[in-house]
DNA sequence: TATGTTGTCTCATTATATGAAACTAAGTAT
DNA sequence: ATACTTAGTTTCATATAATGAGACAACATA
């Protein structure tokens, strides 16, 4: 109890393997003990569960652990079935052409924006270590795109998982303003990043939306404030729209989890 | 008991996750029970449990399980971290620009080879999608290439693992063959793939080793036998082994779960 | 509407996870 | 080298959570 996990053994254990995932570097018992809630014992069985279990890695010398390729291996039946990407991909590709700025295809995990894809303008391939990239969503356009066409009861609890943390003097910090931020973006049907995250980027982002209008993802170009303004931006509308359009209307049925 | 998993809810929890995955499209209940070992309401549970988690996603129309985009995001990490991608990526760029031919950059986990990246010669990029895919180590010059570096004890215990399946006429189908073959590769430093995996497609593989010696991965020049053969891919051996070794001595440690 | 099939729930039983404390091994300072 | 500190591992009685047979509900099909 006091954590978020649940879910019995099973939940615990992958809270612990998100947070050495998290931690984003090889990580020793010692400190993870730190910030967990758990015993060292029982922290310590988990971790050994885990590499056992080939979801970590453990270098003996360094006696720290870190993410493992079963994980690797794992995330690419996911990639190929669960995410969007592959139906996207030849939709995004052809958007591409005409379109000379970075592209970003977002799917919603537990109130975060996964990157699922990238096309980049200049150096064209979307790689692994770019997908799977997280962000959050109260501040960047592909998440406001999703959050605001969410049913109401995922919305309200998406929102409550957001930090409101403020990256830049633009970035909203309470539910209040972004909930009525998220109404115009259902408005108007697309979303647009006034550099809430990053200084200095923009994008504008339109939600991926099923025959039976269930929000599925978000597909967004995004560009930097010296190559163009919001305005520059709004030229992208019909493409993106267009190509949200098509990717929504194969991606017959897909569950947010 | 009787089931290989071991290590106790947790993970038996995973293997159910690994069925999933493996089966590769989304799956009912009904299916995965026939081939699992577990009763009706012990695996419904677990199918619950890792769909609260977000490692499945569930279809609810169509009551199928499939993959979670939670995994798309646990694995950047891991591909970031505990792969030697990032490492390898410069030196096999690098390499790319001499060698118009296919490479692969693999790893081994429980005795199945994990892809790293790729570089493709014309449609030069490495996605995430091709990125995880597995292969059988025994009939694969990377894996045979690994196989042939590792320590006795791990040797035989992945030797053990292999399902000696013959995919073509050229595939290795016992332990002893593919042993006596392995020294050789050891001898030898690199390894070929005779079109033991596919038929038509031929490699020649080496070893990534440590300063310390330890096998943590290995690289290959894969082509097909239409536009090289296996005198040919030999006068790949050097700029193979070179780039290997420089990816080696960078890999400071790495150990395999 | 009847009928087989698939998915979900209940609950007594059993196995498993748990964590305090004791112990061992690695570092660090003296 | 030796004491001392800290990190990692093991033990074991206890509490907790997983288990699965069976009952039940929801579908699907005839």
């Amino acid at each position: 109890m006091g954590v978020v996990t649940g879910d019995g053994t099973v939940g615990k254990a992958l809270s612990v393997l998100e947070q050495v995932t998290a931690i984003g570097r090889p990580v020793r018992l010692r400190e993870l003990l730190e910030t967990s809630d758990f015993p060292k014992p029982t922290l310590y069985r988990f971790l050994q569960t885990l590499t056992n279990q080939g979801m970590l890695s453990y270098d003996a010398e360094h006696r720290t652990y870190a993410p493992g390729i079963r994980l690797v291996k794992l995330a690419h039946s996911a990639w190929a079935q669960a995410s969007l990407a592959p139906i996207a991909r030849p939709h995004i590709d052809a958007m591409a052409e005409t379109i000379n700025e970075a592209i970003h295809l977002a799917q919603i995990d537990n109130g975060q924006v996964v990157f699922i894809d990238k096309r980049q303008a200049n150096t064209q391939f979307a790689t692994l270590a770019r997908a799977g990239q997280v962000a959050p969503a109260y501040c960047t356009g592909v998440g406001k795109a999703i959050l605001a066409f969410l049913p109401c009861g995922e919305r309200d609890q998406a929102l409550q998982q957001q930090a409101y943390m403020k990256y830049t003097p633009a970035t909203h910090t309470s539910p209040q303003a972004l909930k009525t931020e998220l109404d115009a973006i259902h408005r108007e049907g697309v979303a647009f990043d006034r550099e809430e995250h990053d200084q200095g980027i923009i994008s504008i982002a339109a939600p991926i939306l099923t025959p039976s209008n269930r929000v599925v993802g978000a597909l967004s170009v995004a560009t930097s404030t010296n190559r163009h303004d919001l305005e520059g931006l709004s030229a992208f509308r019909p493409a993106l729209l267009d190509c949200a359009a098509k990717i929504g209307s194969e991606a017959q049925s897909w569950q947010a989890p």
